[in-house]
DNA sequence: CAGTGGTCTAGACCACCAA
DNA sequence: TGGTGGTCTAGACCACTGA
């Protein structure tokens, strides 16, 4: 055999719960029933049935056995960025506004913070080939490393913004996507002079105490962006 | 010690990375070594080695030894269901139109199917305590075991619809999120009488020979969607 | 060549579950 | 009590990398 033996028995369950011998709920058969029927050790199998409890495929319960899942027909996996999407990228970004403010009381909710802590409130434009496609705005709490040149804070993406200090892995966050209209003030900013919609993009970015530590809106110019996501 | 021993060995190892200690592309040390550090069998370490490869902390490359990878700092999973979204819940739906046809250009090119083949299409309008909040439209290969019955088709979301016949582990799903204004038909639709924006999803299912089997439209009310993703 | 990760084995003990 | 999955070991052989 060319292939590893614990994948062709990932293969094999898989075939048989693709094709309906194997139906959600139903019971895989034990593993030292396996390791017969393969021929293989039970570490072997259970190599085997790491990945396709890891797949999403199975689950296990000690005791009793593993179990055929419900398919997750509702995942996807979207990458954000705001300064680069599938229909756009973002080749010039001019900041607006680089300032320390005092939170005003739903800021100070949002960032779980109090209204006497100083905040960072970036305001960028971002263009594609010279026209100004998105007017981000961002709120981030002070911390040590972050990057305070602007010719840094002009190319840094959110993430990239608190990462500098804090350990990137160890980062939890949160998209929200929606619609509206812009107010008069991003007409301006994005030359929108007819009624055209925006896909506005909150991140919320959080430590590993889960304690908020940036939040950032980002206005797209509706005909100027779509995000991509797939499932696996 | 309650906790396993390889689960020791990964939290230790992701501390070194989250602390800095182990930086993107540093070398993990070899699985021998480990082994003697932790006073753990190979294998023992191998188990925790694969639980921090599949979390994205380090990768393996044959021969030489392991890394720790950058983060991933733009991966989100979403979990859509036009149905049901973090700020409404569709209580309702009417089923405007359930018809065969034969797909324009645009369709049969977006379904890799040709103009002479059957389509069915199934136009929607999703309620929320009373009033229109979404407007949709799928296009459907026909297969076997599709709900043909109206009281399904009204309740059914788009995985569902498909996966009555096809191995529903092995669809592959495509999701893209945009802004626009309304037409008039959607206006009409929607009670929308003034200026409001819409958030459009479209979703496209693959079998699992990458054949697109569906192609679904749905036009939310900009002020009764916000779709919700998060890291990990 | 010695060292690395990838695969595989044949045992072992454990906690859990059901009859 | 016998069967289940969860953990762990101490070996083995392999293909690959780099000096």
């Amino acid at each position: 055999m060319i292939n590893p033996m614990y994948l062709a028995i990932v293969e094999d369950i898989k075939q048989k719960i693709n094709s309906g011998q194997l139906k959600p709920s139903d019971a895989v058969p034990s593993e030292n029933a396996l390791s017969k029927e393969y021929g293989a050790s039970r570490m072997t199998v259970r190599k085997g049935l790491a990945i396709l409890a890891n797949d999403g495929y199975i689950y296990s319960i000690p005791g009793k056995g593993s179990f055929v899942r419900k398919p997750e027909l509702n995942k996807y996996t979207i990458y954000y960025n705001e300064m680069n999407n599938s229909i756009n990228k973002v080749d010039q970004s001019r900041l607006l506004e680089v300032n320390i403010i005092m939170p005003d009381e739903k800021l100070a909710g949002e960032l779980q913070t109090t209204i006497n802590k100083n905040v960072i409130v970036i305001r960028r434009l971002f263009y594609t080939e010279g026209k100004p496609v998105a007017y981000d705005l961002k709120y981030l709490l002070y911390s040590k490393g972050m990057p305070i040149v602007e010719k840094e804070i002009e190319q840094a993406t959110f993430p990239e913004m608190v990462s500098g200090s804090i350990a990137a892995f160890s980062l939890k966050k949160e998209l929200s996507i929606s619609a509206q209209m812009p107010d008069e003030e991003i007409k301006k900013h994005l030359n929108i002079y007819d009624e055209l919609a925006l896909l506005v993009v909150e991140q919320k970015i959080f430590n590993d105490d889960n304690k908020p530590i940036g939040f950032c809106v980002t206005y797209f110019r509706g005909d100027y962006i779509k995000l991509k996501g797939n499932s696996e």
